[in-house]
DNA sequence: CCCGATAATGTAGTTTTATTACAAAAATTA
DNA sequence: TAATTTTTGTAATAAAACTACATTATCGGG
């Protein structure tokens, strides 16, 4: 993909540099909009390496040489989105890990963005359009998240509902047809109770889609699974920042969803809209 | 703003420009993109002039030279490309418009980290600590969130909830003290059941802090009110990103929370992390 | 219309910068 | 610890950019 940015590439894959990579990556990171204007002499000699080690940095980021490293380097800088990878500290005040928060789950998201699956997404919205009633399953964190795309989905006029209740889940589980579309989303996908209750809808002949983590246990036994990978937090005052991608590829599917579903529905939403005005103070009061 | 855009800058001088001047122009707007990546002799070659020609044409344009034109010219490119003119067209297959949505909510998180508030946000983590009770509001995609806020307030060991039924809100806001916290949650800031719940309870003394967008209603009558302008979404396609603003928020304002509770209040958040394990599959299965 | 002055452009050489090939050093493995 | 692979640096080469200067074009006044 074209659209990544250079910078967030190079900060996600610093632990897999070698020793003068990383000295290369470090003298960059330190200064960004400097490397840009600098030779590359100046610049081996800022990381302490050798001219052609710098070079070998460069095409290690698949760019064709020191200039065009450049140019994609000062590409990076200028989207508003910077450089990211710096940890909260303890003695941070909010005008320090408030940025880095931000910076951390646009990072997150932008590697979301270019590792997903079309090719899923599109099966998935198939399989949404195709059904005849759809079930948010989530629990903890990812409960919020199903109750988002419950009041998302719900909008296109088909039964819709979430679930937090493992209960409520079995239940429903069990009395799964196949055209019912059974929508779980969990972080991990290793939670017992939702990998049961997935499995039993499975056996039911509905089709089960995960919004998971790739390799789970979950992503293996479901019919469609829309793997999101979201590096782990290691940093323990971070947030998780999977919830959000979650919500964001919900959003996809919804948009692919109205846009199947040609111009027309669009006056549904619009009804939708509206019937929300009266509840509301107007703009000009 | 120094980023005055360079393509912009030299469409608009092209007619002060001498002949082979122009030529270089007319060159480098011909495809601007292959510019960047085209050596001051094969640029000279396109626009038939001598490089010295091309050189002393990026030292008119005010630039150091050469390479520091392309760099300048490059990201000249970026901006205008990729945040802005984002929107969903009817005819996008999901390879066109999942990145058009991680875009455009990656953009936004940009501006409402460039645009917060840091004072605001000290102020509310200060009333967050000294809560005694803390209860989060939201209705429709705003519940989602609170109920999200409640997963993550919750660890830090003082009564949380959320609530999404305005009767309960009612009632909960016309016995409140005035050391309880109500957080309340609202898009719009004008829906008229939340602002007349948050009147109530700040009537009775209590806290009441908003999550909303600027000037509204809401931020109007609340004790702190943190502010939140996410441009408003003219693409029907489009979902609202303000409510993941809202959620990197919350994010902050936990973090903040966590941060000036010290270090051996980790080991609380440990506990409360490990007590989640057996109901998980271990990694290594 | 031609001369001189000035501006524009190009030529050729110089300097800077980047790349390549290869050798030395370090790290890894058996 | 010897063999092998990986990493890194040295030195030579190639490429690119820049500079000084020469040439050519342009323009105004006689």
């Amino acid at each position: 993909m074209q659209h990544q940015n250079l910078l967030m590439i190079i900060s996600n894959e610093l632990d897999s540099l070698n020793k003068s990579e990383r000295k290369v990556a470090d003298a960059i990171m330190l200064d960004p909009e400097a490397a840009t204007h600098s030779s590359i002499a100046s610049l081996a000699l800022k990381a302490s390496v050798s001219e052609p080690s710098v070079n070998r940095f460069c095409k290690r980021f698949k760019t064709a040489g020191f200039p065009d490293f450049k140019i994609k380097l000062a590409k990076s800088l200028v989207s508003g989105v910077r450089f990211v990878n710096q940890n909260v500290d303890s003695d941070d005040t909010v005008e320090h890990f408030t940025p880095k928060i931000f910076d951390s789950t646009i990072n997150d998201l932008s590697l979301v963005r270019d590792s997903i699956d079309h090719g899923v997404v599109n099966e998935v919205v198939n399989r949404l359009i195709d059904a005849e009633r759809i079930y948010f399953f989530g629990l903890g964190t990812s409960g919020a998240v199903a109750r988002d795309a419950e009041n998302k989905f719900f909008r296109f006029n088909l039964p819709v509902s979430f679930h937090d209740d493992v209960l409520m889940m079995r239940m429903l589980a069990s009395t799964g047809r196949s055209s019912d579309v059974f929508f779980v989303i969990s972080h991990t996908g290793r939670t017992k109770e939702v990998i049961e209750i997935s499995e039993i809808a499975v056996d039911k002949g509905s089709t089960v889609i995960a919004l998971t983590s790739p390799g789970s246990p979950l992503s293996s036994i479901c019919s469609i699974s829309l793997e999101v990978n979201v590096p782990e937090n290691t940093d323990e005052y971070m947030a998780m920042t999977s919830r959000i991608a979650h919500l964001v590829i919900l959003d996809v599917l919804a948009t692919g969803f109205t846009l199947r579903q040609g111009p027309d529905f669009l006056s549904h939403l619009e009804k939708i809209k509206s019937s929300l005005k009266p509840t509301r103070l107007s703009k000009d009061k």
